[in-house]
DNA sequence: CCTATTTCAGATGGACTGAGATAC
DNA sequence: CGTATCTCAGTCAATCTGAAATAG
């Protein structure tokens, strides 16, 4: 395991003003893990993108899809359900305020709570993320067939389901 | 597109102490890019936990292969390389020459420059990181079939090299 | 008393920028 | 003089921790 085809140089000798392009080594570009990292930061730069050209970001869209799918909840349990930080919450909700994306209001049942509900306004904004989102995906695996995304996608679950 | 089975809940009555788990909206379950962003994260804590074991991160194994495979290099060729910035280039080569990994020498030819060369110490550890991370990928590819490994590599690939 | 929720203020590690010193 | 390298300092957003205020 020595290096090659390096012989001319000692440690000094360095012809190579040729301008280096970005090239991971062999062993690194190989691995598994390295490719689903690849594939990883290119899909989180699409969907980001996406989510960007109505101003939100992940959490904001977390955080909609998960009131429209449960109703409305406090801020501790949508942090519990989808492992955002209490700190984080806290922001993300005040930017859906602001928005006027979802209602915050206090709980009759337990005033320490927040009631978080989404409004008609944040539905709609769902729905059109929704697009932004899918089309993110398709942009995404556009290089493949159709079967070949079922195929990744399945492989993918797997991997997620046994984790 | 209305929330669903929550008609008890107008925003206040909330029954559901029942204690919550993380559970991401389908919506978002469902995304390729969602999949293997999970993906990605399980195969980072592996590699990283492999790595570790030894007191190596990533950039330190990905410096090491490079140079194993390149031969010696000035820190700014790896840094263009490896996507590594100066800085963060600056802070790996010390702990590896601290470990005495890699050896650095100011260039005979261009004396801005340092060369950077692999050592025999060096040498060996990549070898020991290389048994390490392909324990890690085994781990993270456990529940595929041999066939199904292949196949998920590949269509990753073909996602890298279209990107 | 002890625990849970919301909120804030600050810590922490990673990725990046700017600028100085040196050399081409 | 302009460009390239190595180094250090400091910024920046994202993540997390601690603690106060309020309520059960």
């Amino acid at each position: 395991m020595l290096g090659p085809s390096n012989d001319s140089a000692t440690l000094g000798a360095m012809d190579d003003h040729g301008r280096e392009q970005p090239l991971p080594p062999r062993r690194v570009a190989v691995l598994p893990s390295y490719l689903v990292g690849q594939v990883a930061v290119r899909a989180g730069r699409l969907v980001g993108d996406a989510l960007g050209e109505d101003g939100m970001r992940r959490h904001h869209f977390a955080v909609l899809a998960s009131l429209d799918e449960h109703g409305p909840s406090s801020q501790a349990q949508l942090g519990r359900r989808l492992s955002i930080d209490r700190s984080d919450m806290h922001a993300v909700l005040r930017d859906l305020e602001d928005g006027n994306l979802v209602a915050r209001g206090p709980d009759a049942n337990d005033r320490r709570r927040n009631v978080v509900a989404i409004t008609p306004a944040g539905t709609r904004m769902l729905a059109r993320l929704d697009e932004r989102v899918g089309e993110a995906q398709r942009r995404l695996l556009a290089p493949l067939s159709a079967r070949e995304r079922r195929e990744l996608s399945t492989l993918l679950r797997r991997l997620v389901e046994s984790g």
